[in-house]
RNA sequence: GCAGGGAUACCCGAGCUUGGUCAAAGGGGCGAGGCUUAGGACCUCGUGGUUAGUCCUUCGUCGGUUCAAAUCCGACUCCCUGCACCA
């Protein structure tokens, strides 16, 4: 019995040793081809999960094939650390987040190291050495750890400083106002889903509200709408007389609004003052001056408006505002209401919707039509949300404005929203609002506002000559994974406009070295650091300084301007390293492959490629993107009841690095999601054992030549080899790790069941096997290589190539068939029930298979044609002599001879002896099936055949009698 | 809102770009047998319905193109995903 395959053990040589060698650190090599593939680097975020280990995966399993494929490979690793992350990070801590510190025991961390964490550069720290030391290299990545960066490292910033001022002088960095999201206390904060910066309200969306200015004597009501272009329907105004509402003084207007409008919009504008209070209730009754239609329309009492809402005040829109129609009945059905106010109920009765808008499945008033469908009663009914939303949707969509609507008359409202506003804000009738669909709490505790940033910094991908060049850029010189994003990029690349670029809160990352007090944000400074991983290996040793680092040098480095002599004088850095760095970047620049997960399709990789446009000359843009989908738990996110919770290194020992290596690789094509099931990542465990075991079996194999199956399984092996290495190349670690673990293994399988047994060919197909098996799998194939009695690595090893084997087709065909033949007696045999006592098989009489013959003939000539086939049947006199079986068995034959449309195929067809073969494989046959076998031809006279079977015979397919 | 993806047999998942060789790869699960009787390990066969290896009906729904469609076209229904200064 052999030993069991100890994982760990096995893992932990191999690393060793691995990392002992200078398989990781490689130079360049003149003529030697090069590959250079980077995974977008994570974000020191804390622990990872199994889920992450994914792509990166990916990523060591291609590098370790081009490695095999006779490439000179680099493949370096960072770690992305500017932005809030780390920040977040320590901050939870020091709040005692229930659950966090928990995650952190869980993973080992002890309360030392966690009291140390509440300092976020110990955070990059710690993460970046667990990423290296307790992930990658745990997985065994052949990763160049001599490159490992982050992007807070001295290096690295001035690296971006240099970055930005060559955008700035591309033209591409400006400033402008832009209304961003912002807490009081800690400035800029993200709102999102992820919820790094908020304690509430991830799912908030950002708001424009139009400001309606309504004439009110001298002052100007101001109502909020997010539909400006409804102003042709309005009807009347509404406030909420239970609310004290403020005057505010803008420019030289006084506005009425909310107190928290009030207050929001000074966040906003530069010149607003509070400067006295009304009671809702004292202006019910009152008339206004609609904006746009120009109409005197009444003030009207209501509940619903919000003074938390746009200003408080809204204007009613019955025909497409489910609310404002409410509120209207409300009205009309409650004269008591109506008398508080001095209301003449007869005057809110004569209110008329006005039918504005045509919208797809609607009448003439959409919100009438909606709340009847929903049966809503009143204004406090909360299905008005949903009511108003659905309105909203269909509107927008599909509607039409209509004649009454001036000179939008017949415009898709799409279009008119912003006709309308635009219009209204250049007429000084309205003005612009931000804010955020739901209350939004900043981690410290603190409302998170809409905030005007007057000289916000942009990047500008906008920019139509970078713009243009990368769309035909990856039209033409890009290879990107998956076909669809490849096809979708250019429509991104042309949606992207201009991005944020910096921040002014108080962030981890390079400063803007246009105007320090910019933080440069996490997106932006990660875009061209392919090129800084070349040199940052001279950084992390010391033989270049942080303060040798000038924009001369990065020029030099990258752009291969000026001269090394001159440089070094201004530098200090030595000729020869210059001269070495500058090489290094011209060998193993353009970056090959960027693999990323799907987060990046929208913003990463556009920007990753518009900055390389921008900055490096043509033949330096990365010449392929590799987008691979995540791992998720069931119904959601890896969770610890579902499994694939547990840390890294936990599930590296539970299901063994090579388990999950080939979990990942084979578990599904990259571009789909993948549930986290524990049965098949225990699977892929099972299977690197059962290799474990029948590899031992293998090479105890003793046993004698035999031509026919050796040369079988030699042409078996040919063909994974080519077929594998076709996967690989395109990058189809499914595919090939399917017929490598899989394929290969029952091929082996088949061999030694047919009685091959010869211990030099077994021993050859494992010595490729085992090579194959190396980038999925290295592990055990390193464990596997060094039994086998081969020298050096196997992951240095030559990854076989096609001609190592001898192929025979007429073999491979021939047990093809034997299976074809075994199967249809297993299938007999199935129906029947019966157990055999002999098998008789009679192959087709010698007329058939001339017809066979005539038509693969046809076959190799063109397409199948009957016509043809017939007439030359006829022209043979035996064949004229059967004419009506010759004609009902054309048609098969036809049939049939497709499978044998292949060039090689046919020919051996041809000179294939059936009943040779079979007599052949008639003792393996008799022994499947525990019982005598006998081979006869059909048109031999007086053949063995009680029940007339023999007729049925076919080319390839021998009639079959059993006893 | 902008953009994109998918619906395949008990389950997961190939195949659809280049229509025929697709009843539809490969896993898992389940069933039968073997091998072992030590740890649910391993091997073989089966797993739409039928019949001596055939034939029939299937690849979200409806319709179309074609000698021929899971594969091409149109409509529909239902799921999912990314992005919006999060990386």
């Amino acid at each position: 019995m052999v030993d069991e395959f100890n994982a760990p053990s096995v893992e932990a040589k191999w690393q060793k040793r691995w990392f002992d060698s200078d398989i990781c650190s490689p130079e360049p090599e003149d003529g030697k081809k090069k590959f250079y593939l980077m995974f977008a680097y994570p974000g020191v975020s804390g622990y990872l999960h199994v889920g992450h280990m994914r792509g990166y995966t990916y990523s060591d399993v291609i590098t370790r094939y081009k490695r095999m494929d006779g490439y000179n490979v680099l493949f370096p690793v960072g770690a992305h650390s500017s932005g809030n992350i780390a920040q977040a990070f320590s901050r939870k801590i020091e709040r005692n987040i229930p659950g966090h510190i928990e995650i952190l025991k869980a993973n080992g961390c002890d309360d030392a190291q966690i009291e140390r964490l509440k300092d976020p550069l110990e955070v990059v720290n710690f993460f970046s050495h667990i990423y290296i030391n307790d992930y990658w290299k745990k997985f065994g990545f052949l990763a160049t750890y001599d490159c490992f960066t982050t992007t807070i490292d001295p290096g690295y910033q001035r690296f971006i400083e240099w970055q930005f001022r060559k955008l700035d002088k591309a033209g591409m960095l400006f400033q402008k106002p832009y209304f961003g999201s912002a807490c009081l206390n800690c400035g800029p904060v993200a709102v999102d889903a992820s919820e790094t910066d908020i304690s509430q309200g991830g799912s908030a969306e950002k708001q424009e509200f139009t400001l309606l200015k309504f004439k009110l004597g001298d002052e100007i009501a101001v109502a909020g709408t997010l539909r400006p272009e409804t102003v042709f329907g309005q009807t009347n105004f509404w406030i909420n007389p239970d609310v004290e509402y403020v005057k505010a003084r803008v420019g030289d207007e006084t506005w009425i609004l909310s107190s928290e409008a009030a207050q929001k919009l000074s966040f906003q504008k530069d010149d607003i003052e509070v400067t006295g209070r009304v009671a809702g209730r004292d202006l019910v009754g009152k008339t206004v001056i609609a904006p746009v239609v120009d109409r005197e329309i009444p003030i009207f009492p209501s509940s619903f408006c919000d003074p938390d809402v746009g200003t408080g005040l809204v204007t009613s829109v019955p025909s497409d505002a489910p609310y404002d129609w409410i509120a209207l009945v409300d009205l009309m059905n409650d004269p008591a209401e109506c008398e508080k106010y001095g209301l003449d109920v007869e005057m809110v009765k004569a209110i008329k919707p006005i039918p504005i808008i045509r919208s797809k499945g609607y009448g003439e008033n959409p919100a009438i039509e909606i709340i009847e469908k929903m049966g809503i009663q009143n204004q406090e009914d909360e299905r008005l949300e949903e009511a108003t939303k659905e309105i909203y949707k269909a509107g927008f969509h599909t509607g039409v404005m209509n004649d009454n609507c001036g000179e939008y008359a017949g415009m898709a409202v799409t279009l008119a929203k912003d006709k309308v506003k635009d219009m209204m804000l250049e007429k000084g009738l309205a003005d612009v609002m931000y804010d955020l669909s739901e209350p939004v709490i900043c981690r410290c505790g603190e409302k998170v506002i809409m905030k005007k940033i007057p000289d916000q910094w942009f990047i500008d991908y906008g920019d139509d000559n970078v713009t243009e060049i990368s769309k035909a850029f990856v039209r033409d010189e890009m290879n990107i994974l998956p076909p669809e994003y490849k096809d979708s990029m250019p429509a991104t690349l042309d949606w992207f406009k201009e991005r944020a670029c910096a921040r002014l809160g108080n962030w981890l990352g390079t400063k803007l070295p246009q105007d320090p007090r910019w933080i440069i944000e996490p997106i932006s400074d990660s875009t061209l650091y392919s090129a800084y991983y070349i040199i940052s290996p001279y950084i992390n040793a010391g033989s270049i300084k942080e303060e040798q680092l000038n924009d001369e040098f990065f020029d030099f480095a990258f752009l291969g301007e000026g001269e090394p002599d001159a440089l070094s004088t201004s530098t200090g850095i030595p000729v020869e390293t210059l001269e070495k760095v500058r090489n290094d970047f011209d060998y193993w620049y353009p970056l090959d492959i960027n693999l990323g997960g799907k987060e990046h399709m929208t913003v990463h990789f556009p920007v990753f490629l518009m900055n390389h446009a921008a900055i490096l000359p043509e033949n330096d843009w990365p010449r392929g993107i590799i987008v691979n989908w995540w791992i998720s738990g069931k119904g959601g996110k890896l969770s610890k009841s579902k499994g694939g919770a547990q840390p890294i290194p936990d599930a590296a020992r539970l299901f063994t690095v090579d388990g999950l290596r080939l979990y990942y690789s084979h578990i599904a094509n990259p571009f789909v999601d993948v549930e986290w099931d524990e049965a098949s990542v225990k699977n892929s465990r099972q299977i690197i054992k059962r290799i474990w075991n029948f590899a031992h079996e293998l090479m105890e194999v003793n046993g004698k030549a035999d031509n026919t199956l050796d040369t079988w399984l030699e042409s078996r092996m040919s063909t994974h080899i080519n077929d594998s290495r076709k996967a690989m190349d395109d990058f189809e670690l499914r595919e090939a790790s399917n017929r490598i673990f899989f394929e290969i293994m029952s091929d082996f399988r088949w061999y030694a069941r047919r009685g091959g047994a010869n211990p030099e060919v077994t021993k050859k197909g494992m010595n490729a096997w085992i090579r194959m098996m190396a980038p999925f799998t290295p592990h055990i194939a390193e464990e596997l290589w060094e039994k086998m009695g081969s020298q050096g690595f196997v992951s240095t090893s030559q990854f076989p190539e096609f001609g190592e084997f001898e192929i025979d087709n007429s073999i491979l065909m021939a047990e093809d068939f034997i299976r074809d033949v075994q199967a249809d007696i297993t299938g007999i045999l199935k129906m029947t029930g019966m157990t055999p006592t002999r098998i008789c098989l009679y192959t087709a009489p010698a007329w058939k298979n001339k017809l066979f013959g005539m038509g693969l003939d046809i076959l190799q000539n063109g397409r199948i044609d009957m016509g043809q086939l017939m007439k030359q049947a006829m022209a043979e006199p035996d064949m004229k002599q059967r004419s009506k079986e010759v004609s009902a068995f054309a048609g098969r034959i036809m049939k049939d001879a497709g499978k044998f449309s292949d060039a090689d195929k046919d020919k051996a067809a041809m000179d294939f002896d059936e009943a040779e073969f079979l007599r052949s494989a008639s003792s393996f046959l008799g022994k499947e099936f525990n019982c005598l076998v006998d081979v006869f031809l059909a048109d031999e006279p007086g053949v063995y055949d009680p029940q007339n079977k023999r007729n049925g015979a076919f080319p390839f397919k021998p009639a079959i009698y059993i006893e």
